[in-house]
RNA sequence: GCCCGCGUGGUGGAAUGGUAGACACAGGGGACUUAAAAUCCCUAGGCGCAUGCCGUGCCGGUUCGAGUCCGGCCGCGGGCACCA
């Protein structure tokens, strides 16, 4: 008998798949087709253990979808754009393209033994001229059919290396590089109008029935559509033009309790107050040298400027408010304005604590639930209570003094629109995506700027509009901050294809999430001359299961269900595909300790797990130093945290580490890489070899364990099966140990036993595909397991006549009793109760109460 | 700060509101071996001699019965629009 040898049968069996073209897509009409997606990959360098779990996922399902007869696509592409190969370049000379498809190269090859089905012929990555020269005559039919404009919007500045920086550039308001404090600078760029999609992007979110209930709970409120009131408050000595502030309120039943206006740092009339008063500008400037993260304007400390200009109360003209310019305001936002309520909004509270302001409680707890509830204006907290609740209002305008806040809400809206103060309006949060990018390497936007022309498409005949690799003959230089695009003159100047004249190309190119907003529809067709074909797009589409990361949750797919939107509007995709992704599916991360120690200066030092030796518990270094263990952190290069899949290969096979990240941890969660755990996989995939090995060497007759062992075959198809369609792998993984116990220990015949086996081979072929063919062929099975139709078990080998039945006592479990299935409950209760741990429990006395759940469970209440 | 999750033995985890800890790792014991490795078998939440008691982050509630449902805390993670 042989040994598992996987790195023998690994490549055999690879290229057996290959030379059989077994992953090969191609339509099939009258095959159902199965579309299964993971979420591509950035080209960082090498491929993580997280990587192999993600894939290992998806291949199970493209390989059981295969066995069950379906059409299966099972692309694979790289998300190749981005700021990582520009960092890489500036830090070693090289080029962004350079570097990417290097890395590529890298990980493609780290990929293929894995073993994974995906039908390569359809790689391709964002930075290919073909992907992205389809992108820009997307964009074209998108600026032709009104879904992308220009307008004004903000960016993180670097004034000295005189850059636009990313959010994440940004570290505790400074340039990573150059240290300088950050401003916040306007500039023209583009926009797609996903905002005017709001209400369909929010409507269609209940028909995504195979989505995570979460994703959705996310996506709405990214969404957030509100109703609320709109009202103008009319201004006392303010600047021409701004006798009125308009305000947008969702909480209009609070308006007697305001106290204050506020107005963004970059509303109309702070920019007007900035003009004319130094103190004004000061404040702005200050506002705008935070970040444009909202993450960081709800951090920061809440702050405001009392402009001396008040508004008078809309009902009751002889009130004045003061207006203060606050530092939390988004322009983006409603009006970019708001009335402060103190009594009812904890930040307000904390505004108007800081600056004080009156506080004012306009409703308290109901009648009998004030329990501990002190007013705000004494010092309590802000209340804010949910707005079902029902609560009593101590200072009405409309309505009943007892109301839930939704109904005050309408009320107040209601009797507003009555008096002529605003009108009732629903407004979302969702704001139009930004796409401009100061940024070589991402795709270039199409359109030349000319003096008298203005903004001109380029023809889409001169698509596409590529990256210049050398300037003038020199390679780019890449160690200048900034954007290169926009200091080489030979790319940049050109003429106007509408009058010819001296014209620029605009220099901005496309955020990366324009990249990954359609490259799933481009894998139908990913050689069309067209961005998509639209037979293809039809047989293919939609994506069946897509399977990726939750920290995706909200842009990736609400960009990507955007533009699967604005794709039909233009005709690249079928109606049906309006929603792209019929069913998703989150995965949890790999995480792995972290070894550290400090410097002299108490920073931390990064150790890789195999410079680390584990006793007892605790961690040394070679030197005998002791390693600080955090446990459980996400993987990152730079926390030297990463289990290289290529070792864990090299050193049990791809089977042994497929077989790991599928168990114990449910797929959805994170999973904590340990070598103990690979170590286990591997031995446990070598006792299922020998298993089959001697199963197929067998000469025992048929045997009396044949029944036994068929029936546990049968149970376990149902259980494998079910668990690989619900994406429970780690629950599908226990059960195929279960079943090899059962048969390794089974004195069935020669001929059960190989059935068996060759079951087994079968139920494992999506985990362990070249183990499964091994045994396959070793038990005598006809071709390859990956072309066999998968088994299907039978219903009566299932049933059971008994069952076990618990019996608790006041919901305590003391005894059991076992029954025929189908017994009565009646008959049950009066087993249970001549049960001899409920006849001491009873003492004597008549039970209270008997609960008899059939099949399931006895409860004597006593 | 806001939105969304998660929290169960030494460890990863299992459990349609119905026997908490399946399956696995590490541990303990044993078999085989001159010995070791490999392999196989047994054992195993905590406390207790035991009838038993306690136990799913903490506090409270609903229920005949709660890891599961509800409310309030604590801790950890994801996202917050220019990281991908």
């Amino acid at each position: 008998m042989s040994r598992y040898a996987p790195a023998e049968i690994e490549p055999k069996w690879q290229k057996a798949w290959d030379e059989a073209l077994t992953f090969r897509a191609e339509r099939k009409d009258g095959k159902p087709k199965y579309y299964v997606l993971e979420m591509f990959p950035y080209p960082s360098g090498r491929i993580h253990i997280g990587h192999v779990r993600n894939y290992t996922m998806g291949d199970v399902v493209a390989r059981y979808k295969r066995a069950t007869g379906h059409n299966v696509l099972h692309p694979m592409g790289f998300d190749a754009f981005g700021m990582p190969a520009e960092n890489a370049a500036m830090a070693s000379d090289g080029h962004p393209k350079d570097w990417t498809y290097g890395n590529i190269d890298t990980m493609v090859e780290q990929m293929k033994p894995l073993g994974l089905s995906i039908d390569w012929s359809r790689m391709f990555a964002t930075c290919d001229p073909d992907y992205y020269g389809q992108q820009q005559a997307l964009f074209l039919d998108f600026l032709e059919q009104g879904l992308v404009y220009r307008k004004n919007a903000v960016v993180n500045w670097d004034p000295v290396d005189m850059t636009v920086l990313a959010n994440e550039q940004v570290e505790d308001g400074r340039g990573w590089r150059s240290g300088a404090l950050v401003e916040r600078r306007e500039l023209t760029q583009w926009f797609f109008r996903i905002s005017d999609f709001a209400e369909d992007l929010l409507e269609a979110l209940d028909g995504l029935d195979d989505w995570p209930a979460k994703v959705k709970t996310m996506q709405a409120n990214w969404i957030g559509r509100s109703r609320g009131l709109q009202f103008a408050f009319s201004t006392i000595d303010a600047p021409e033009g701004h006798d009125r502030i308009e305000v947008y309120t969702t909480r209009p039943d609070t308006l007697l309790g305001a106290s204050f206006v506020g107005i963004s740092p970059d509303h109309p009339l702070a920019k007007q107050l900035e003009r004319e008063n130094e103190e004004v500008a000061a404040f702005n400037a200050e506002c705008r040298r935070m970040g444009t993260s909202e993450e960081e304007l709800e951090t920061a400390e809440k702050k405001g400027f009392d402009t001396g200009i008040t508004v008078r109360h809309p009902f009751d003209t002889s009130w004045e408010l003061p207006v203060y310019i606050a530092n939390f305001i988004l322009m983006d936002y409603g009006t970019g304005a708001i009335f402060g309520c103190p009594a009812h909004d904890p930040r307000d509270l904390e505004f108007a604590r800081k600056y004080e302001l009156p506080v004012q409680t306009v409703f308290a707890p109901a009648m009998g639930e004030e329990g501990t509830f002190i007013l705000p204006e004494d010092g309590g907290p802000a209340y804010v209570p949910p707005k079902v609740e029902t609560v009593r209002y101590l200072k009405p305008f409309a309505g009943e003094e007892a109301m839930t806040g939704d109904v005050a809400i309408d009320a107040a809206i209601a009797f507003c629109e009555e008096n002529g103060v605003g009108q009732g309006v629903t407004k979302f949060r969702l704001r139009d995506w930004g796409l401009s990018r100061q940024r070589y390497w991402g795709c270039p936007i199409p359109v030349i700027h000319c003096e008298t022309c203005g903004v001109v498409p380029e023809k889409k005949e001169n698509l596409p509009v590529t990256l210049p690799y050398d300037e003038d003959g020199k390679p780019i230089d890449f160690s200048v901050p900034g954007n290169p695009l926009d200091r080489h003159p030979s790319w940049r100047d050109v003429s106007c294809p509408s009058c010819g004249a001296a014209a620029r190309r605009e220099t901005d190119t496309m955020d990366t999430f324009v990249d990954s907003s359609w490259y799933f529809a481009r894998f139908t067709a990913p050689k069309a001359e067209t961005p998509t074909d639209m037979a293809d797009a039809e047989y293919w589409m939609n994506v069946d299961q897509y399977i990726g990361g939750i920290e995706h949750a909200i842009l990736h797919l609400l960009y990507a269900r955007f533009f699967s939107r604005a794709m039909h509007l233009t005709g690249h995709l079928p109606e049906k595909s309006r929603e792209p992704f019929d069913a998703l599916f989150t995965q949890g991360m790999v995480t792995h300790a972290i070894f550290q120690t400090k410097d002299k200066a108490g920073r931390p030092v990064f150790h890789f797990p195999e410079d680390v030796e584990l006793r007892d518990n605790s961690a040394f270094l070679k030197d005998g130093t002791e390693v600080e263990i955090v446990p459980s952190a996400k993987m990152s290069k730079s926390k030297k945290n990463v289990v290289d899949p290529v070792e864990i290969v090299t050193q049990y096979g791809a089977d042994t580490a497929r077989w790991f990240v599928l168990s114990d941890s449910p797929p959805e969660r994170d999973v904590e890489w340990t070598a103990a755990g690979a170590e286990a996989a591997s031995k446990h995939l070598g006792r299922v070899w020998r298993i089959a090995s001697e199963a197929a060497a067998s000469e025992a007759a048929s045997g009396e364990g044949d029944e036994p062992l068929l029936r546990e075959m049968h149970k376990t198809i149902h259980d494998v099966t079910q668990g690989i369609d619900s994406f429970g792998f780690n629950a599908a993984i226990a059960r195929l140990y279960g079943f090899t116990s059962t048969l390794s220990k089974s004195d069935a015949g020669a001929d059960a036993k190989r059935q068996a086996a060759r079951t087994l081979a079968q139920l494992m072929s999506p985990m362990t595909p070249h183990l499964a063919e091994e045994m396959w062929a070793t038990l005598g099975g006809e071709g390859l397991v990956a072309d066999a139709p998968w088994p299907v078990a039978d219903e009566s080998m299932m049933v059971e006549d008994t069952v076990t039945m618990p019996i608790q006592i006041n919901g305590k479990r003391r005894g059991e009793v076992v029954v025929p299935k189908e017994m009565e409950k009646a008959e049950v209760e009066e087993l249970a109760l001549s049960h001899h741990a409920v006849l001491k429990a009873l003492d004597g006395a008549s039970p209270k109460k008997v609960i008899v759940v059939p099949g399931r469970i006895v409860n004597v209440v006593v």
